[in-house]
DNA sequence: AAGGAACACAACCGCTATCGT
DNA sequence: GACGATAGCGGTTGTGTTCCT
């Protein structure tokens, strides 16, 4: 049997809100807030739509501390940073950025920011090139290298995808094995070995001179985590390894090589 | 001016995580 | 620990608006 659904859908409206709508909720949180259960809110509030909806309603547009549009180019910045670091992690980024929703970030990745990341041009003064992967790595994705003298950070995009430049420094906690055969982040790892254990990989002893280093690759090559195959050089931190990410610092870096 | 394409954003869907029993 | 209910998340779709031909 499968889970009973949070509400019939047959019996309450959908699609867009209508400012009494909006109103009757707004009033109705601002008194008595949602007393820990959407699921009752809208028939307590003598609204005739979903509990997921109404917390939605809430969460992307009524609430009093949302900023709609204009998104600055710190704030450009921070995305492109925070994308490239994890990825689609929307609630994660949009946390970083005070008064923007996960809906509005991956609404404005999807529709705005990532054409120009694509379009080779992430901010008025910062150029970035798209380029095949090397050969030696075998498949057809995509690299975005910013062209930045500062060369302080440089993320890897594939769609999805990042790696940092083995030049940079890596975020706290990460460092890259010397012994990667490439100019790129091929090889990330770990200063520790319980995170490395905890991203359940295969772990093998790195071969660089440093010391309690893991290769978070498998055995054959690809880059694993919680177990998933990713392939190709799709890749995510476990969350062990973004425990002890420091996104101020890292948004500064990324802001200072693009010049900002 | 009309119609289609592109864009922007709101809303929904389905899945997983979390919490209480 | 198992189970069910709910919250939260990310992907996707729907819809209104603007732009272009």
């Amino acid at each position: 049997m499968g889970r009973a659904p949070c509400c019939d859908k047959a019996n309450v409206k959908r699609g867009p809100w209508s400012a009494e709508e909006d109103s009757i909720l707004k009033n109705y949180l601002e008194q008595f807030g949602n007393g820990g259960n959407w699921i009752a809110l809208p028939k307590k509030a003598g609204l005739n739509r979903c509990g997921k909806s109404c917390r939605l309603r809430w969460l992307n547009y009524l609430r009093p501390d949302i900023k709609h549009g204009g998104f600055t180019k710190e704030e450009d910045t921070i995305i492109c940073n925070l994308y490239c670091t994890m990825g689609s992690r929307w609630s994660v980024i949009a946390s970083q950025l005070p008064g923007r929703t996960d809906n509005d970030v991956k609404n404005y990745w999807n529709t705005k920011l990532k054409k120009n990341v694509l379009a080779g041009k992430l901010s008025d003064n910062t150029q970035v090139s798209v380029s095949t992967i090397p050969e030696e790595f075998g498949n057809s994705s995509y690299y975005l290298s910013a062209d930045s003298a500062a060369g302080a950070f440089l993320p890897y995009v594939s769609d999805i995808n990042c790696y940092y430049h083995q030049n940079h420094p890596a975020p706290q906690g990460m460092i890259f094995d010397p012994s990667a055969n490439s100019n790129y982040g091929n090889k990330m790892t770990s200063t520790t070995q319980e995170a490395a254990a905890a991203s359940s990989l295969s772990i093998s002893s790195s071969s660089s001179t440093l010391e309690n280093n893991y290769d978070l690759r498998s055995a054959n090559g690809n880059v694993e985590d919680e177990g998933i195959l990713l392939d190709d050089f799709d890749f995510e931190y476990s969350y062990e390894l973004l425990n002890g990410f420091d996104f101020e610092k890292a948004s500064n870096e990324v802001a200072q090589c693009l010049g900002g």
